[in-house]
DNA sequence: GTTGGTATCTGTGGA
DNA sequence: AGATACCAAC
């Protein structure tokens, strides 16, 4: 393909093919939602690549899996095998990568544990044990999100211990010895070999500030292309070792960060949206281009005016202006439901009606909520009107409890000071090392400044626990000499019969057992597919099928990384996991003070402001339809809650929804009373003529749905007089196909559940 | 050390 | 409501 003229730019209007084609020098995109954001990453790394640069020296950063590997599939359609070359991949795996490859350079072994943050909640806690401080004052959850927003602003434990600021607000929380925790902490994962999420990045920063051995002259000369997707949700450290990678002295300054600061959700995790400001100014010098995508592919009209005009309620953002023109499309429809049951059912409803209406398929449809605690209900009666529904984001499979049970093995068989996976394992299955042995263990083991493992042979304990531990050593050196011989998926199988899982699990026969053992079956497959896959991403680098490779691998994966995604199913997912994707109807549900916008963010504008663009995010998913829907009343901690409807809804103009179903009133209260009746009826774009009834209200009677039959005349209040042609479905979801005359589209397909109709005849 | 039952706590989002 | 921590009895 020759550069410029490839066919590939043909379909890119004006300042998209700008944004792909300017490769040389520092470059914001600013991308507005369904404007085609990723076509351009992509294109833009296919259009480098066939310039002439190597796969291997473009660096492209996403959040998520999912986007990495979508990416690359998309590179793969235009230049080739040679994209599995491109550095695409998380913030955390590439920088997992470059570690394991750098680690002694910062006293880690190179397969290295990484911690979920499970692993680092049960030493937080451990911790906080020892040192004899309350746990219900020193909050397990606070603690951590303390000490990742620590790492995340480049803060160590010592700078911690010397900010008054920070001492100041732990003071004020009753707990001022979390800096001691956070050094605790610190020290506990570097002996253990062990990194926690944030590390991933800390440690990386770490290596190319303290830089050993010239080290960040390998990585800036290897990549001459960085690219960053999602770049309003980086935080200060993530942007920290970019600007480390490209922003230098001699620096060629081909970066390109790609974002929205109107979709920028994850401050509570530290991103900020300072770092689209800093980058302005940071590459100022340099001749930065700035490239708007506004018009917006996606969404129909009514979506698009709706959510920038709810948007325009936040401060401070980047002027633009979205627009489509795929047409006005169809009003936003809106459900009120008395309690969070009743939406359930009248969501399930009318995504039974709309699949009917419009013959949309399930994969067609997603509901999404603020919290995953809100999908069991929709579930519920999705099962119920048997729709096929996939719940996104809940236990993901590596976080089943037999599944973690294994890894740990596994773990401690490539590290043997993982300490998180000691605990887990020394005793599961039992083998009679109890609490105080293990307490004594932990003791033993801070006193020495040594690891557990370290401190097995020597721990006072009852000769049974000596001889238990003893074996149980044997057992994972007996597994760790197979380590080099033997691939990992040997290793694994080997590992699972002798540390007595599978024996247990077979000895299980009722169906949750079995559902374990084939879970741990499963595991071993995916091992041996991992093993059998050829997953080359350098060229200059062989494919490493180690365990710890293995390791590393999954400890970065979530639910939306299992490969059997495809099939007919309507999509449950929280707001949060929706972002970059897109459906032709969504579902906004739980719209209610205190949970959309969440209690949490109320007493901050900036929370509330995060909230909105939250909204913002789930409402640009939906192509065509869009639903929103609140309860009255719900169960949330085992109790009823009354909340009003979310101000948001407030905020969307009236003449974007539907006029049917919501009654729009500024006192909420009053709602209640008229909202319960009122059955959701999805409509069609309104034509003059649709709209007008046909039929005078006050005679019509309409009969039952099961006594209409074919070939009945039949009478309907906005199309009049029809006949019915046929009738499918059963049950329930019978639906019948009406000739009406005198109306456009006269072969209408009405859910007879829904639609009132007199018989004539 | 292990078991089973009760008390207590928690409760946004995700790599 | 559900998960987890804790405690008493075996």
């Amino acid at each position: 393909m020759i550069p410029g003229g490839g066919s590939y730019l043909d379909g890119l209007n004006d300042i998209q093919r700008q944004a792909v084609t300017n490769t040389e020098g520092p470059v914001l995109v600013v991308a507005g939602p369904g404007s085609g954001k990723t076509r351009v990453l992509t294109y833009r790394i296919a259009h480098i690549i066939e310039k002439g640069a190597a796969p291997w020296q473009i660096l492209a950063l996403t959040f998520t899996n999912k986007a990495a590997r979508e990416m690359k599939e998309r590179i793969e359609k235009v230049v080739g095998a040679r994209a599995n070359s491109v550095w695409a991949g998380t913030f955390h795996s590439i920088f997992a990568r470059i570690l394991r490859v750098e680690a002694d350079k910062i006293g880690y072994p190179s397969n290295f544990t990484i911690y979920d943050s499970d692993d680092t909640k049960s030493l937080l806690s451990t911790i906080v044990k020892e040192m004899n401080l309350d746990k219900s004052v020193y909050n397990i959850n606070t603690i951590r999100s303390r000490i990742s927003s620590a790492k995340s602003n480049l803060i160590t434990p010592r700078l911690y211990a010397e900010n008054d600021e920070l001492k100041t607000q732990d003071r004020m929380a009753k707990m001022p010895l979390v800096h001691e925790i956070y050094g605790k902490y610190t020290a506990r994962c570097k002996r253990a070999g062990a990194m926690d999420f944030d590390d991933l990045l800390y440690r990386l920063y770490e290596l190319l500030q303290s830089n050993p051995d010239n080290v960040i002259e390998k990585y800036r000369n290897k990549f001459k292309y960085v690219l960053v997707d999602e770049f309003q949700d980086t935080n200060h450290l993530q942007y920290s070792i970019v600007r480390k990678l490209v922003n230098y002295d001699k620096s060629l300054r081909n970066i390109c960060v790609v974002g929205d600061d109107a979709q920028s959700i994850y401050a509570f995790r530290g991103a900020t949206i300072q770092n689209i400001l800093d980058f302005e100014e940071d590459f100022k010098k340099y001749n930065i281009k700035v490239f708007k995508l506004e018009q917006n592919y996606r969404s129909t009209e009514h979506i698009v005016q709706a959510a920038n005009e709810v948007i325009l309620n936040n401060r401070r953002q980047i002027q633009k202006k979205i627009w489509s023109d795929k047409g006005q499309g169809n009003k936003i429809k809106v459900i009120k439901a008395m309690t969070d049951n009743e939406e359930g059912k009248r969501v399930a409803d009318t995504i039974l009606e709309q699949k009917n209406r419009f013959h949309l398929g399930n994969s067609d449809i997603a509901i999404l909520y603020r919290t995953n605690a809100q999908s069991r209900i929709f579930e519920e009666y999705l099962r119920r009107y048997n729709i096929h529904y996939r719940v996104f984001g809940g236990l993901s499979f590596y976080q089943r409890k037999e599944v973690k049970d294994m890894i740990a093995y596994l773990r401690l068989v490539v590290n043997q000071n993982d300490e998180e996976a000691l605990r887990r394992v020394i005793n599961f299955p039992k083998r009679g090392i109890g609490k105080t042995t293990i307490e004594k263990l932990s003791k033993i083991a801070d006193a020495t400044n040594q690891t557990m493992w370290e401190c097995l042979p020597a721990v006072p304990a009852s000769t049974r626990a000596k001889n238990s531990m003893g074996e149980f050593r044997k057992m994972i050196m007996s597994a760790k000499q197979r380590v080099d011989t033997a691939n990992a998926y040997e290793l694994a199988t080997y590992v699972a019969k002798r540390s007595g899982l599978i024996d247990l699990m077979k000895a299980d026969t009722s169906i949750e057992g079995m559902g374990r053992l084939e879970n741990i079956n499963a595991l071993l497959d995916g091992i041996n597919a991992f093993v059998e896959e050829d997953n080359l991403i350098d060229t200059e680098s062989i494919p490493d099928k180690s365990l710890a490779s293995y390791l590393q691998n999954i400890a970065l994966l979530t639910d939306f990384d299992d490969k059997n995604n495809n099939g007919d199913f309507v999509t449950l997912m929280s707001v949060h996991s929706a972002k970059g994707l897109e459906f032709k109807s969504i579902y906004v549900v739980g719209l209610e003070e205190n949970l959309f916008p969440s209690a949490m963010a109320l007493d901050s504008k900036d929370g509330l402001d995060e909230e909105r663009r939250l909204f913002y995010v789930a409402v640009t998913r939906a192509e065509q339809f869009l639903t929103l829907s609140f309860a009255n009343s719900r169960y949330r901690f085992g109790k009823m809650r009354f909340n009003q409807a979310s101000r948001f809804l407030e905020e969307i103009p009236p003449i974007h929804i539907e006029s049917t179903g919501y009654i729009r009133s500024k006192s909420p209260a009053n709602q209640a009373h008229q909202g319960a009746r009122i059955v959701g009826n999805f409509k069609k774009p309104r034509t003059a003529q649709s709209s007008r009834l046909m039929v005078d209200p006050s005679t019509f009677k309409p009969n039952a749905p099961d006594e209409i039959q074919v070939g009945m005349k039949i009478l309907h209040m906005k199309f009049g007089e029809g006949k019915v042609l046929s009738i499918d479905g059963g049950k329930d979801n019978r639906v019948a196909t009406i000739f009406f005359q005198g109306v456009d589209n006269p072969e209408r397909r009405i859910m007879l559940r829904f639609a009132k109709l007199q018989i004539l005849n």
